[in-house]
RNA sequence: GGGCGGAUAGCUCAAUUGGGAGAGCGCAGCCCUUACAAGGCUGAGGUCACAGGUUCGAUCCCUGUUCCGCCUACCA
């Protein structure tokens, strides 16, 4: 036992961390006789570094763990990260930008190994990070969603919900980023108010009696319109149903409809229909008989194409909505403008403007899924806390969309889709002819120039079907080419036997290897140990703001392919913002770095700090001064063991639960025995329904109002043997130390650190704190407290 | 457009069954008392957003209003 130095040195944390983690501590296996108790980490991204988000999430996760494993549970949080598809490739494709690389030139395979690299270089950053926090995870479990076992897991699912009708391949609009160059689902869309320009234009009318005047916001795509819509019962008008107009900018002539959905209050009551760039106007072409024709006027990379008209070909979408606006006013077609401010989707990603976008796409059937899931929530076999997120939850998954899993990009888990060229429609066509290639750049074969074509034109001029699918940019296969789904690479096609097969390359949403994560981290398919021990889990907890993205697709998925809910409660915390109360964002400048508050004040403050404003229901409004505050607490702390460690001067072993010593105390001595049971109290009662500042609240009451201020000053005139009493004086050291040693165990969840620090100093059983039992006293005595209450109030 | 949450001391926030209004920081005053000045003690400071209602009694329950935040939506 050594000398405690005046001030804690928080610097010294991970001293303990170290050795915990040598000793196998985190491990469920310390426990192997206990009741299983498992949280799996929500996966931060592997291109991520730890922000207050993950360290409140990381917080309470290993306040939850360390309870229960003091508790004797057979305790096991299994940490990971996430591949975090269009994210990670964004990031490294940046990177390759940097050095003049694209990654095209590269090449599918080569890019794909370098982000390996990349990852392999800094995808252990955020969990060092987590270890710094303190994080009892247990690392020999960490997973990575696209490790060869949860791409295992992926595969089978994808087959078995491509064989139960669940998955399938649809031509409709889809978000598109023409940035990231890829499809998005709905979620991955994020709305943001812009003020933007309603331009009312002249449609003059074929038979030359006037015109029609719509309203619209993105009169660029004019040339892709099929028609002009008004509402039914609009008497302004009766007269042009039916009729037709000619269509500015173009020679072409389109007709005048009719659909329930225009809104006669806005605008002039005629609206402009562009079937293959408004998610509306696809619908009111559809509901038309015959439908109206979809006519793209977009390419992929946001720029116009040639059905935009010669003049307009090659221009950026926003481009060429100004050149727009300049030749209609040239041709005297616009009657005003007017400011206008609606609601924009951007690319969750980079945040680009999303341009609906006409495309095959992967589809999941979620309607059954998520009656499913409903009912889990509903019956309560799956608990959310703060129970209002449950009224979101219902309300999203009940007018739940089919969600669009397939990405263009190249960093994730490929679609096991192959599809063989040389089968036939059922209409008849080739397949070959109905997939459709073009090349990032122009491939020479035999002194020729190819830049695109069909398959199987490509074989015909000479393409080995590599070199085709190597030099891929983007590969349209139609709706009607049949798919082979398979677990394995199938050598040969199933149907005609051909063996020259073209993979699908799109590859899956992140969000579908997330959705498996708390099974097949565990081993699923297979079926393992860890699957019968840790299946369901109990209890994930996460941010709102991922509770559609995972948390839905999580219940989906787990009651699906396991039977069984995947988690027994959801805890949702706060968002952790500025002490304005803005959201931390890095381009408003507000962020705070968790790492430099926990060189600054060590992860024990900080990890109080988050854990006391971790109220339910309510955001935080971080201070950094809480944080100096709980220093400070934590010095008090030190302090008090200093205090008794130097008075017991070694000759007291800690006394046991129920010895008879405590029948000799006085009265002080009696009531912060009985305080520190209602302490314990509390905080198994706080943990227990996720009321982590409560819990915060009660051990800093505790430790420094009742211990510090009353007892531990009460107790002075004992120890410096102002009675005369010895016996007294023993007991009341005893006390002392009794108290201390089960306020550092009650402490430990919160502030691992110092607490085994300090215990490790003191008279202890055992070899670490976070394997002692974690107090649970229920013994009061309420006499002794009443008493106390009065010595008190007489202050 | 629909839904949800919030408004309590100068600042950041608590208060689970309707009866006593609290903490941290900050502020004022007094204390270097042998664990801790990163501390101790004392104190000031709030018609618990506003207006009604229910009740013996409302920060808490109901209605409406204002302001703020968020989620969601097919606002051309």
């Amino acid at each position: 036992m050594s000398e405690l130095e005046k001030n804690y040195r928080f610097e010294d944390e991970m001293k303990w961390y170290k050795l915990w983690e040598k000793e196998g501590f985190f491990r469920p296996e310390v426990n192997p006789d206990g009741e299983s108790y498992c949280i799996v980490t929500p996966p931060p991204n592997v291109t991520g570094s730890l922000h207050m988000g993950h360290a409140l999430n990381a917080t309470l996760q290993d306040i939850l763990i360390r309870w229960k494993r003091m508790h004797g549970y057979r305790a096991l949080w299994l940490p990971g990260t996430d591949h975090a598809g269009i994210a990670t490739q964004n990031v490294v494709e940046r990177e390759l930008t940097g050095k003049g690389i694209d990654r095209h030139t590269l090449g599918r395979e080569e890019f794909i190994r370098k982000v390996w690299q990349w990852k392999g270089e800094y995808g252990e950053r955020i969990i060092n990070q987590l270890k710094r926090l303190g994080a009892s995870c247990d690392w020999s479990r960490q997973r990575f969603t696209l490790d060869e076992g949860l791409s295992e897991a992926v595969r089978e699912v994808f087959v078995r919900l491509f064989q139960d009708g669940l998955i399938y391949r649809d031509l409709r609009l889809i978000n598109w980023c023409p940035r990231c160059h890829t499809a998005l689902s709905d979620l991955e869309v994020e709305h943001e108010d812009l003020e933007g320009k309603l331009i009312y234009i002249r449609y003059p009318m074929s038979d030359g009696t006037g015109y029609i005047v719509v309203a619209t916001t993105r009169p660029e795509t004019i040339p892709g319109d099929s028609a002009v819509a008004v509402h039914p019962e609009d008497s302004r008008y009766k007269d042009f149903i039916g009729k037709r107009i000619k269509l500015p900018l173009t020679r072409r002539e389109v007709p005048i409809i009719t659909d329930e959905m225009v809104d006669p209050k806005f605008g002039t009551g005629a609206v402009k229909v562009t079937p293959a760039h408004d998610f509306n106007d696809e619908a009111m072409a559809r509901r038309q008989t015959p439908n109206l024709p979809f006519i793209p006027v977009i390419a992929e990379d946001g720029t116009m194409i040639d059905t935009a008209g010669k003049k307009y070909a090659g221009l950026d979408r926003y481009e060429c909505r100004k050149k727009v606006i300049e030749d209609l006013k040239e041709l005297d077609l616009i009657e005003k403008e007017q400011k206008h401010v609606h609601s924009i989707g951007h690319c969750y990603r980079c945040k680009t403007i999303i341009e609906p976008f006409s495309t095959v796409q992967w589809y999941v059937n979620t309607k059954g899924l998520a009656e499913d899931a409903i009912k889990a929530v509903r019956d309560k076999r799956i608990h959310i806390i703060p129970e209002g997120w449950s009224n979101s939850y219902y309300a999203w998954m009940e007018n739940i969309r089919d969600w669009c899993i397939s990405r263009q990009i190249w960093w994730g888990h490929q679609i096991p889709v192959w599809y063989c060229p040389y089968c036939r429609t059922e209409e008849g066509q080739h397949h070959g002819d109905l997939i459709y290639i073009s090349f990032h750049k122009s491939l020479n074969v035999g002194g020729d120039s190819i830049q695109a074509g069909t398959y199987t034109e490509l074989r015909l001029r000479g393409l080995a079907p590599e070199d085709i699918m190597k030099n891929a940019n983007t590969v349209k296969i139609d709706k009607s080419v049949t798919p082979i789904c398979s677990r394995q690479e199938p050598g040969e096609c199933p149907f005609c036997g051909s063996k020259e097969l073209l993979r699908d390359p799109d590859v899956l949403d992140t969000w579908f290897s997330s959705a498996l994560w708390p099974f097949s981290t565990l081993g699923w398919p297979e079926n393992t140990e860890d699957i019968e021990t840790f299946y369901p889990t109990n209890v994930l907890i996460t941010g709102f703001d991922i509770l559609f993205f995972w948390v839905a697709r999580m219940i989906m998925m787990g009651l699906k392919f396991m039977d069984d809910v995947p988690f027994r409660d959801v805890y949702i915390h706060a968002l952790v913002r500025d002490l304005k109360g803005q959201k931390m964002s890095k381009s408003k400048g507000n962020v705070i770095d968790p790492l430099v508050l926990i060189d600054k004040y060590g992860a024990d403050a900080f990890r109080f700090t988050l854990t006391a404003f971790a109220a339910q229901g309510r955001d935080i409004k971080f201070s950094e001064e809480r944080v100096e505050g709980y220093k400070n607490f934590i010095n008090k702390l030190w302090n008090a063991s200093r205090f008794i460690n130097t008075n017991i001067v070694g000759e007291e072993a800690l006394p046991s639960n129920g010895n008879s010593w405590r029948e000799d105390l006085d009265t002080p001595g009696r009531w912060i025995l009985s305080r520190l049971a209602k302490t314990s109290d509390d905080i198994n009662t706080a943990l227990t329904e996720y009321r982590f500042n409560d819990a915060a609240t009660a051990i800093y009451q505790f430790i420094w109002h009742e211990f510090c201020d009353w007892y531990i000053e009460l107790s002075k005139p004992v120890i410096y043997n102002n009675t005369n009493n010895d016996a007294l004086r023993r007991t009341t050291l005893k006390c002392l130390l009794y108290i201390l040693e089960s306020s550092l165990r009650l402490l430990h969840p919160f502030m691992p650190f110092v607490t085994e620090e300090v215990w490790q100093t003191i008279p202890h059983k055992g070899e670490t704190i976070m394997l002692s039992p974690f107090p649970h006293y229920k013994e009061r005595d309420i006499e002794a407290e009443e008493k106390m209450s009065y010595i008190m109030e007489a202050g």
